[in-house]
DNA sequence: AATTTGCCCAACCGCGGCAGT
DNA sequence: GACTGCCGCGGTTGGGCAAAT
């Protein structure tokens, strides 16, 4: 037989994360690291399947994540990345030391993508779309390229090899910082996190797990000890708490 | 001020590769 | 070797928000 099923799809939330869940799984990933994503939700005391756990760390809890938009430099080395790996973002991430590869995703489906296709640019292929079969209306050249794409102008320069000057282009833009980053401490949790009260937190709080509020208001939720105890399913024996001290 | 429209991004879904049994 | 499950990845969706009307 193979491995026990990831999560029970009966019971596991989904959507939105909540602070309190937010700061279960980071209070646990940051004091026991990450070690079996199928054991984090059960051990930090979520209803959350494995999966959705590492996404959320992965893409927003991660303490070494940077926050905001992506700055001129990235983007402009996100495209030369895009131009060479095409659609691996998370080859492309690793480029780009704390972004993930669904925020680079993001930013490219919604930004870099439009730019390009404005500049003439086949954001697939990267090379100009006039050299392709292109589609009667789409032009050769920006018939009329918008203001704010001037500062692209010079810096978009598509790469066939190697990294472009993403250096250089970034300090022509200097001037506009797109949007303010968003900064820890406009974030409760990420304050919270980097907070002292964070670190002196660290305490292995089950019982706070045991206490869901949605359980509270649904009496035929209010199985949450039960839940907990059911860690003894997959073996909390077994499943070598020694990475957890 | 109310409603509509469009954009953005967090989160989910499904698949493929790899590893355990 | 076959089967089963986990993990990671890329694609897609839908809710929230701001801008436009």
């Amino acid at each position: 037989m193979g491995r026990q099923p990831c999560c029970d799809k009966l019971g596991v939330k989904k959507g939105p994360w909540t602070a309190e869940e937010d700061k279960k799984l980071v209070n646990f990933l940051l004091a026991h690291g990450q070690c079996c994503w199928r054991a984090v939700p059960k051990l930090a005391g979520l209803r959350r399947c494995g999966k959705s756990c590492r996404l959320r760390w992965t893409n927003y809890l991660r303490p070494d994540l940077k926050r905001g938009l992506l700055n001129e430099a990235e983007e402009q080395l996100v495209i030369d990345l895009h131009s060479r790996l095409g659609n691996r973002w998370s080859k492309i991430a690793a480029g780009l030391p704390g972004r993930t590869d669904n925020e680079i995703k993001n930013h490219w489906n919604t930004h870099i993508k439009k730019k390009l296709i404005k500049m003439g640019i086949d954001p697939i292929t990267h090379e100009p779309l006039c050299k392709q079969a292109t589609p009667p209306e789409m032009p050769c050249k920006p018939n009329n390229p918008p203001a704010d794409l001037d500062m692209n102008q010079q810096n978009v320069n598509i790469p066939e090899h190697g990294i472009s000057s993403a250096a250089e282009s970034s300090s022509s833009n200097e001037s506009q910082p797109l949007e303010p980053n968003l900064k820890s401490e406009d974030d409760p949790l990420m304050s919270y996190i980097l907070s002292d009260t964070f670190l002196e937190d660290l305490t292995w709080d089950f019982s706070a797990s045991s206490e869901d509020s949605s359980a509270a208001d649904n009496p035929a939720e209010d199985n949450s000890l039960a839940w907990f105890l059911d860690c003894k399913d997959f073996g909390v024996e077994d499943f070598e708490l020694g990475c957890i001290n």
